[in-house]
DNA sequence: GTAGGGTTAG
């Protein structure tokens, strides 16, 4: 039995507590919402304020004959179009009989009927067929207001698919366009959103505004950085619509763009919010000042910070926080410690992250000891240390090379009561990967095991590469079965690794396996898998199957980074076909890619194995001309190019050079001169 | 104005 139930008297509804379906009202006048219990949808309406609804009080619509009938025929209605555009006097006795009872039915019930029906995946096909039955019997209008409903209402149930795929069997007007940009949003596809709002404009439709903040929202909300090109699209859009976007819009922008690691184009929004006179968000600052910090940008941060204040706004630790991040990542530990002195004057008290950041700025410059000072303030002031600020630690260590430490860090963290966590051994096992020592990372491997932690695709990857790249490759593919018996399933950074395992060996067969079986497996290969096959291809002289793994690649719609053209000049160089390796720079750039430091190293690499070294030398003022830092193997391979070439007498300048560029030279660059001074007192003899 | 951080592959 479907109905409505009989009108309230009261706001409160005391009937329905005993209803045997559970009735839930909301205050909002004209406002629908319901729970359901029975397997029947319920359409209740609320009358809080009387309204175009009380009209009906007194009247009760059984809608479950309707509904009945509409199930029941919803496989001809939906398979036969052509039922649409029949008149009604084509239609059976029954079913004019049954529209005849529904005349008196208003619109808005006819909405939330809907709505209802769509909001269960039972009666979804219902609520689709009711559309088309409605406009037949003329029984409510406005064919696009009721199809908007519909897909709003799938939008809000996750259904997004079904939406847009009712979409195209429907006039796409402002209404329903509308409602397909909320939808979209609403189910975390803005890139969805965005380019129906694309199709709104270039047809001169003017979207709601509340979309626009719908699409921000859903970038915002997504674990992942938002997209830049979607954001730029947006806020071109919203440029050309001449319109001023409300504090709220604002704000929202200001964080997608630091979030997409764009501080200009948040601090152009912040600019226009401070125009039009609006205070922003202390979250779109903190997020801003946070986004400058990270860009190593901490004076503009600064005065981020300082802006808080002026605004009348006391900030707060994460306020403070977002600002030592940024001293914390560009190493200015005395403003870092500043940061905290004022946090205490000021009454603000630090939580974690304040230490956490703090803690790696300390282990960064090597002060472990004032980190564990830190680590006990810390549990004075009863904030617990976790796992987290150990796993930096540790990582800060093995970028150093102390891989040593890592014991030490174990036992500091478990005197301190802290668990390490998947996460810590995952780190940890690749600390001793990255410095040859197998063992401890096996034993590792074992102790995360026997502490009740499931290796997870990270810690199998880690390990796999790790006995990869130490040459025991058999163990690695031993690990790599392992793993699949374990019940891990590996993922595309898994069969990368494994790639480049047997592409070190020149297994090409194996190799093309496993590149096969990736595809089988529903994964995608990425940017890295071609530049890996690039690289052992290359490597082993094979460049035209180099080649035809970059075309592979391109023709699959993906972008090529800098490190495979850098994989592709780097083999050509070392084979010395300095011409191939410099058409592969002028594709390289024809693509869009701006020259690194690394790939022109590779190019003077080129020229110095193909003695070309005038040609070396001409990239290093390219360098110079394009404001590059060139760099201590710059230096080298130049050195290396004159010994190639027996013009030993100038290596010295070069390594001047080098030092008066404020280099510090390593072994190899100390090796190189020493082989040219050999050379040049070998020849003098 | 109640949310922000860590690990693997070229």
């Amino acid at each position: 039995m479907l109905q409505l139930p009989p009108p309230p008297s009261t706001t409160t509804f005391p009937a329905t507590a005993f209803s045997p379906v559970r009735l839930l009202f909301s205050l909002h006048r004209n406002h629908f919402t319901l729970t359901r219990a029975s397997s029947l949808p319920i359409v209740s309406v609320s009358t809080a304020s009387g309204g175009s609804i009380s009209s009906l009080d007194s009247r009760r619509f059984d809608f479950s004959p309707l509904i009945e009938f509409l199930s029941s025929s919803v496989s001809s209605i939906t398979a036969d179009t052509d039922s649409d555009a029949l008149p009604p006097e084509k239609l059976s006795e029954e079913e004019l009989t049954l529209a005849e009872s529904y005349n008196s039915v208003p619109a808005v019930l006819w909405h939330s009927l809907i709505k209802s029906l769509a909001s269960e995946p039972a009666s979804l096909s219902t609520a689709a067929a009711l559309i088309p039955w409605l406009l037949r019997h003329r029984l409510c209008f406005s064919s696009d207001l009721l199809y908007s409903i519909l897909i709003h209402s799938l939008g809000r149930h996750r259904r997004l698919q079904l939406a847009l795929s009712l979409s195209s069997s429907t006039p796409l007007s402002p209404l329903t366009l509308n409602a397909l940009i909320s939808a979209s949003a609403m189910n975390s596809r803005p890139d969805i959103a965005l380019r129906i709002l694309v199709l709104m404009r270039r047809r001169g439709l003017l979207p709601d505004q509340q979309n626009y903040t719908l699409i921000l929202q859903s970038l915002i909300h997504s674990p992942d950085p938002p997209d830049p090109s979607l954001l730029f699209l947006l806020s071109s859009d919203l440029r050309s619509l001449c319109l001023e976007p409300d504090a709220r819009l604002l704000s929202d922008l200001i964080v997608a763009f630091s979030r997409a690691s764009d501080p200009d184009g948040a601090l152009a929004f912040l600019a226009q919010t401070q125009a039009q006179g609006i205070t922003p968000k202390s979250s779109a600052a903190v997020e801003l000042i946070s986004s400058l910090g990270n860009a190593g940008r901490v004076d503009e941060a600064e005065a981020v910070f300082a802006e808080l204040r002026h605004w009348g706004l006391q900030p707060r630790t994460r306020a403070y926080n977002a600002l030592l991040k940024g001293y914390v990542k560009t190493g200015a530990l005395k403003d870092a410690e500043q940061v905290l002195d004022e946090m205490e004057h000021c009454g603000v008290a630090p939580d974690e992250r304040t230490y956490s950041l703090l803690i790696d700025a300390y282990t960064n410059a090597g002060r472990w000891e004032s980190a564990r000072i830190l680590i006990k303030e810390m549990e004075a002031n009863n904030v617990r240390p976790n796992s987290f600020v150990f796993s930096r630690i540790l990582a800060s260590f093995r970028d150093k090379g102390e891989w040593q430490r890592s014991f030490a860090v174990l036992k500091e963290m478990r005197s301190t009561g802290i668990h390490p966590d998947r996460h810590f051994f995952n780190v940890m096992i690749d600390s001793f990967g990255k410095h040859n020592c197998l063992h401890h990372a096996m034993d590792a491997f074992d102790q995360m095991r026997a502490d009740g932690i499931t290796p997870d695709v990270v810690t199998w990857n880690t390990l796999i590469d790790a006995h990869s790249k130490s040459g025991r490759h058999d163990q690695a593919m031993k690990l790599f079965e392992e793993m699949q018996i374990s019940g891990c399933a590996p993922c595309t950074t898994t069969y990368n690794i494994v790639i480049n395992s047997l592409g070190e060996q020149e297994k090409w067969e194996e190799m093309k396996e496993l590149f096969g079986r990736l595809r089988e497996q529903g994964l995608l290969p990425n940017v890295v898998t071609y530049t890996t096959l690039v690289d052992v291809y290359g490597k082993s002289g094979r460049f035209k199957d180099a080649i035809e793994c970059l075309e592979m690649m391109k023709s699959g719609g993906m972008k090529p980074s800098p490190t495979m053209y850098h994989a592709l000049v780097n083999a050509y160089a070392q084979k010395g076909l300095s011409d191939q390796a410099v058409h592969a720079f002028r594709v390289m750039r024809a693509d869009g890619i701006k020259p690194s430091v690394l790939v022109l190293n590779s190019l003077i690499n080129a020229f110095g194995e193909d003695r070309r070294d005038t040609d070396a030398f001409s990239v290093l003022q390219f360098m110079k001309q394009h404001d590059m830092q060139p760099d201590v193997v710059t230096y080298t391979t130049l050195m290396k190019a004159l010994i190639r070439v027996e013009k030993f007498e100038k290596v010295p300048g070069v390594y001047e050079e080098m030092i008066l560029y404020g280099i510090t030279p390593d072994r190899k660059a100390r090796a190189m001169l020493r082989s040219a001074l050999k050379y040049m007192k070998h020849a003098l003899s």
